[in-house]
DNA sequence: TCACTCTATTGACGCATTTTCAATAACGGA
DNA sequence: TCCGTTATTGAAAATGCGTCAATAGAGTGA
């Protein structure tokens, strides 16, 4: 005799939403938690209470833990990659200085979903890694230019490497200085950074004169 | 009825080791275990048939699995630092060069190693990152000089920031140059990193003339 | 206003993995 | 050779992920 009443004496009440609007809570709520806890760290009990809503819902919308933690981190990526993007023409290092400062501000506006892209980043699989890597790539790309010979920096596998370099080094100093700002202004850090790209180019063996 | 004879009929042969030999073991394999799959895709279960012990033995030695994680991370870090400790005394250039080599070295070496402790650090809790914190404050103290005005770059908030930077950079360079050596020369690298160290320090503003 | 349909949402169950703990057996000393 | 200490075990409890049939909001047509 298998009494099946869910909910039992005190029924719940559900709040419906639509698909889109549910996910995007949902997504929202994963780049908040994820920014400072890992995935096994966030059980889905926690997720699915600070949501307000039953475990089960997390399945209907994303398969499983991982592919939710994959949509987040693609979230924050694609937002990135979005809101930095440099002008379509102008001189070089403008183009360049303005995307680095784009990018400073939205590291500053949105620390939190940065971090969780860049933590999902090391720690997590290979999917994770190459939506990291992708929009990596994409930041990096804007160095060098597709078209004519008014690129910034020549592309060469040293050059490649070394970018990436100095990639992960503006990463680095933005976390580090939003993290405490004492010692340079926005300016002086944006000065230091597009800068040490064109110092750190002409420590390269065997380049060309730009 | 219940029987109560663990192990059944075949009984298991135990090997019984001192505990700092069992520790050690057991560190060293999760070291290996953890570079390539991360805490949550490593079960108990295979970490204690590689090891030969039972499951139980794990939570003897560690309280729990992620105790167990900081622990290995721990002795990844305690022996890069101890590695890569540069000689005591001779121009400060030639030892930051001996260092860096070291470095370079290591990490070619134990690269397995070496890649457990940067995943366990940008994926892990605050623990884990205070551990590679420490480390990597570690490697970076050897750029300043505590005693004698013969310190490579003055100690400042904007040089300590900037450092932090050439950092980052630096072991993103290796760990890819180790993925990919096209391009560059061991000794190349090397020139890079170093030279790209002054020459970053020389973008930083406010800086007395070194 | 009232069925009626569609589907977002739920809660309990099944399963895998972690964690606990009393029982067991290897080693060293007398 | 016996004995005590403690490294080690295995089974059972606890915890957390994932599944699924059942439930209830919200719109729609009469």
């Amino acid at each position: 005799m298998t009494t099946s009443t869910p909910g039992g004496t005190t029924s719940t009440q559900r709040t419906r939403l639509t698909p889109e609007q549910r996910r995007s809570q949902l997504l929202d709520l994963g780049v908040r938690l994820l920014a400072t806890r890992s995935l096994d760290e966030l059980s889905i009990d926690l997720l699915a209470e600070e949501a307000g809503i039953s475990r089960g819902l997390l399945y209907h919308y994303f398969g499983n833990k991982h592919d939710f933690h994959e949509a987040v981190v693609r979230r924050a990526a694609d937002d990135l990659i979005a809101q930095t993007a440099p002008p379509v023409d102008g001189e070089p290092m403008v183009r360049l200085t303005t995307s680095l400062t784009a990018y400073v501000d939205y590291v500053s506006a949105n620390y939190e979903g940065y971090l969780s892209l860049v933590k999902a980043a090391a720690g997590g699989n290979e999917t994770l890694r190459e939506i990291y890597e992708e929009a990596r790539e994409a930041l990096n790309g804007r160095v060098f230019r597709p078209d004519a010979q008014s690129e910034i920096v020549p592309d060469t596998p040293a050059t490649r490497l070394v970018v990436r370099g100095w990639s992960a080094m503006t990463e680095e100093l933005v976390l580090s200085w939003i993290a405490d700002p004492s010692g340079l202004t926005r300016d002086e850090l944006l000065e230091v950074l597009a800068s040490s790209l064109l110092a750190i180019m002409a420590t390269v063996p065997g380049l060309p004169e730009s």
